[in-house]
RNA sequence: GGCUGGGUGGCAGAGUGGUUAUGCAGCGGCCUGCAAAGCCGUGUACCUCGGUUCGACUCCGGGCCCAGCCUCCA
């Protein structure tokens, strides 16, 4: 039974869907007008671990997944300015390269990825209705605002009371608001700035409603699960529970789900503080599945602090595993669920989706792999190879053949001035030297491949070759 | 200031009221011409002070420290 911390009630909960045959998820994506960083790979892969472990439980087609993307708001305008180019142009090429990024790192497609620039429609029919009913008021300066007095449990899910919300308001209360909590429904437009017709005039929504707009139209008004970063959780989260409620008049949200953040140096890796890198720039030393398996070593709920230190602990800790599965030729037929060593893999995710017990679980099961190798027990190894790849499947790891990943080492993928032919020939010599038993020589040999970063190994009369 | 969460062995990182996490690194052994890989073995680990208990790293309370949110943010 999978077990889910929720954000609302800060304990975990039994997950029960509302409807076993359609489990439903939001996530909040991108903004999108710069590269992703590691921090936004967390959310990207921890919500695809999430996803295809909801899928394995529940059926690949019984699960639907939403990522929104928001290509409309201050800072995308402002970026454009900036470089001179239009909207679209912008948010359209980082919304390929955020594509990429997430293909590298395995991450599946979302079921569906709404933009909130195509749901006009949704967003002002939402606010319309929350000004029917009340919640909604326009001040001087033209914005539309949400009356957060209007919502009596506002502050369920941050744990926060208006009254402390209000006692430690240190902003610069926005002039227009009657109550420095309201948030904007609605932006009237400024000159020169994109803008939408609408029973308020020309403007753009504020984004908090993208997201209730977005989810419920995609999943309706009551849905499983919610989740993104941290730091939505206070307002955005809060709001679109505010905002979804009262529009509806349905429960929005069961389960509210919030991954960690990523650190550098012992803090928060932001824009802001300038101490972050891009997935791609990342992707050029480390191969995807090595920047993988480190954010899925940690709890997703844990902080993550990230360091090439760690990447290479991930590497050398990811080619273990594949090394178990070099040489085994994988049966066709499926490994069993009811196998105690993948019960107990999946007894760890079921915990929260306890990812680095789920991984301990992986590495006895590549010891086993490699006692049944030694023993010369090559089928019986390969039935639990299959099982150990079947399981990294679930978090979408060892989904490259062995001999790839360790030819790539995990780091950069050419071999540095050599040539695979030519690895090849300075193999064939060192046996040479070998068999003539010249064994300063073959070492010679073995240390200038080493010095490029070729690891050989001579097992079972043969030699093969990896990258360190 | 208010509210969250956390302090585990050299590093990373799970977990549990009394029994081996796991990985990386180190050390010893087996294997190897020597290595590498693998296997076997190996570490007075649980911030601090009190309390509860036959027994606490694990529960309760105080303290110290760290991070996050309260402002755009994954």
């Amino acid at each position: 039974m999978l077990r889910i911390y929720n954000s609302l009630s800060r304990k975990k909960e039994p997950f029960e869907p509302i409807d076993p045959a359609n489990v439903r998820m939001y996530v909040c994506g991108m903004t999108v007008y710069d590269y992703c960083h590691i921090g936004h790979a967390r959310v990207l892969v921890v919500f695809d671990m999430v996803s295809r472990y909801l899928r394995h439980l529940y059926g690949r087609r019984h699960v639907t997944y939403v990522r929104n993307i928001t290509d409309i708001d201050d800072k995308i305008i402002k970026r454009a300015r900036e470089q001179g180019r239009p909207i679209e142009s912008l948010t359209g090429s980082f919304i390929q390269a955020m594509h990429e990024d997430a293909a590298a790192l395995g991450v599946e497609p979302p079921d569906e990825e709404p933009r909130a620039t195509l749901a006009m429609e949704q967003i002002i029919a939402m606010i319309r209705a929350l000004e029917e009913k009340g919640y909604a008021y326009q001040a001087a300066n033209g914005d539309l605002y949400y009356d957060v007095s209007r919502f009596p449990s506002y502050g369920r899910l941050s744990g926060k009371r208006l009254d402390e919300l209000r006692a430690g308001e240190r902003v610069a209360v926005e002039e227009a608001k009657e109550d420095p909590l309201d948030f904007v429904l609605w932006k009237a437009a400024k000159p020169g700035e994109p803008s939408w017709d609408s029973p308020w005039g020309r403007g753009r929504p504020g984004w908090h409603i993208e997201c209730s707009a977005m989810s419920t139209h995609c999943l309706g008004c009551h849905f499983d699960i919610h989740g993104g970063g941290l730091d939505l959780q206070f307002p955005h989260h809060e709001n679109e529970i505010a905002q979804s409620e009262a529009a509806t008049g349905c429960r929005f949200v069961n389960y509210w789900m919030h991954n960690g953040f990523v650190r550098v140096d012992d803090e928060k890796m932001s824009k802001s503080l300038g101490n972050f890198f891009t997935i791609r720039e990342v992707l050029e030393s480390y191969h995807p599945e090595v920047v993988r398996y480190f954010i899925l070593a940690s709890h997703y709920r844990s902080p993550l602090n990230y360091s090439d230190r760690h990447l290479d602990s991930a590497k050398a800790a990811l080619t273990t595993l594949y090394t178990a599965l070099r040489d085994l030729e994988l049966p066709g037929v499926a490994a069993v669920d009811s196998d105690p060593v993948a019960k107990r893999f999946y007894a760890a995710l079921d915990d929260d989706f306890n990812t680095p017990e789920a991984m301990a679980v992986l590495f006895e099961l590549a010891r086993e792999i490699n006692r049944l190798q030694n023993s010369g027990r090559s089928e019986a190894a390969a039935q639990r190879g299959l099982l150990l790849r079947q399981l990294g499947g679930v978090l979408g790891l060892l989904q490259y053949s062995p001999q790839r990943f360790l030819r790539q080492g995990g780091g950069s993928a050419a071999v540095d001035g050599l040539s695979v032919e030519q690895i090849e020939q300075l193999i064939a010599a060192r046996n040479e030297a070998r068999a003539a038993k010249q064994w300063a020589e073959a070492d010679r040999i073995r240390d200038e491949l080493k010095a490029k970063g070729v690891i050989l190994e001579d097992r079972s009369g043969e030699t093969t070759w990896r990258l360190g």
